[in-house]
DNA sequence: CGTCAATTTGATTAAATTCAATTTTCGTGG
DNA sequence: CCACGAAAATTGAATTTAATCAAATTGACG
């Protein structure tokens, strides 16, 4: 399973590439200041409230981010997969939310001080946050809009895409975080697998993948309209970036 | 009405302001390439996949934006005040939402490119995405793991702190619109200002603006942790600046 | 003042949650 | 590598919540 994660680091779907196609200098630059951490699996990354003078970037295994309710209720915001930025606080300072390892993970840190000085780095920074708000106002539609069962296909087909594997969706965490993520309790998610693959859409999981038997039925059973030649195209085979 | 939603352009629960504090020299740049714009009630100003290569501050009046899926369903992303900068698009070149003015409305528009000469323009854009991104994220908390209840009264109390007073909160949306916004029916919007009335946090509804008896229960009612003192604080009485 | 749209309120239905029992999977340690 | 215990997933039945349907009232605007 890790394996197909890892694999997934070099791909176009991977939101918020930081060091791709940057030029030799500028690239030093960033390995310079660029902070180096490993957690394991379960292990806190950030929490919210703390201090934000950084982003992070997801190297290896996968992280997910969340905001609690104070009575313990939990929303998922997002699936970090590797080559995601994540932790941008803006102007606030501090975490909007907590972020945590599914699996043991591998990260950098660029302190926000580095942008300062470089307008590319500044510009890069920019636009992943950009797609993260993208991704955020998709999941806005998501929750605000679908069903059980169209806020499940397109959860997996948006994992399907990020997954980078005409045939498998990297599926690294618990039913009850997808739950989370969904606005759904995890026996809905069960009934929801089983409903998709009733239709035909997906097949077993195995290793934390699922097989995928119609990737772009997914897209359909979510209610968006079925866009072609969005599927994941491969940037490069393998990633050596800082991140 | 009108007049209470152009009261509060000027404070500082109005997100990503872009001018304030401006240097004369970075403001009178910023004059030089921003255009200006004057839509009707109900007209278009951007839609979901027109290109984009500006982003727009709202200077007077009240706006929306909004995605839609093929059927027609309809999720409101925001409603946007004086003050408010949206429209960011990211590198994908395209709006990934549509926007309409709820009143008349008065807008600017300034270029991307504007900020390619100009570090200062580019921070601040930066920080008003981010800030939109936050919202955003408020935004999936609520409606995943919020009840009916709790979502109005959280929206009711983001909109008595962006409205800017004690005493009232500045609704210039149909009931419609705020039921697309958090998820549900109107008639679910109903029920639950009913109740919010009958728990004696809210009053009646008058001139677009409704009567705010306990803003502070509001949050409380939200399920969120009961925050001081960050209420409403002015910042200019009397907003001149671009936006 | 009249018309149409929007809101309110009640009754019914549908969807997802909750509760509960069972099976499967996973992680740990031998 | 296997076995064991705990955690997670699955499945069914009952309950709860919000949606839907329908009717009555209020409000906006020419």
């Amino acid at each position: 399973m890790l394996a197909l994660i890892d694999a997934c680091q070099a791909r176009a779907t991977a939101r918020g590439r930081l060091c791709a196609c940057l030029d030799p200098t500028a690239f030093g630059r960033l390995r310079q200041v660029a902070g180096d951490l490993r957690v394991a699996r379960g292990a806190a990354i950030f929490a919210e409230g703390e201090s934000a003078d950084g982003v992070f970037g997801l190297r290896q295994g996968v992280a997910m981010m969340f905001r609690r309710l104070p009575d313990g209720r939990r929303q998922v915001l997002d699936f970090l997969y590797p080559g995601d930025l994540f932790g941008f606080a803006g102007d606030y300072g501090s975490h909007p939310a907590s972020a945590v390892a599914l699996t043991r993970a591998s990260l950098c840190r660029i302190p926000l001080a580095a942008a300062r000085d470089d307008a590319e780095l500044a510009e890069r920074l920019n636009n992943a946050a950009l797609r993260a708000l993208d991704a955020a106002l998709r999941g806005l539609l998501r929750l605000g809009r679908m069903n059980a069962t169209e806020r499940v296909a397109d959860f997996l087909h948006e994992s399907w895409l990020r997954t980078g594997r005409p045939d498998l969706i990297a599926l690294p965490m618990k039913a009850r975080d997808i739950a989370d993520h969904l606005g759904l309790r995890p026996e809905t998610i069960s009934r929801a697998f089983a409903q998709l693959r009733r239709l035909g859409l997906i097949g077993e999981i195995e290793d934390n993948a699922l097989a995928v038997i119609d990737g772009d039925g997914l897209r359909c059973a979510s209610g968006l309209p079925a866009r072609t030649g969005e599927s994941m195209r491969i940037v490069n085979g393998n990633h050596k970036g800082l991140i």
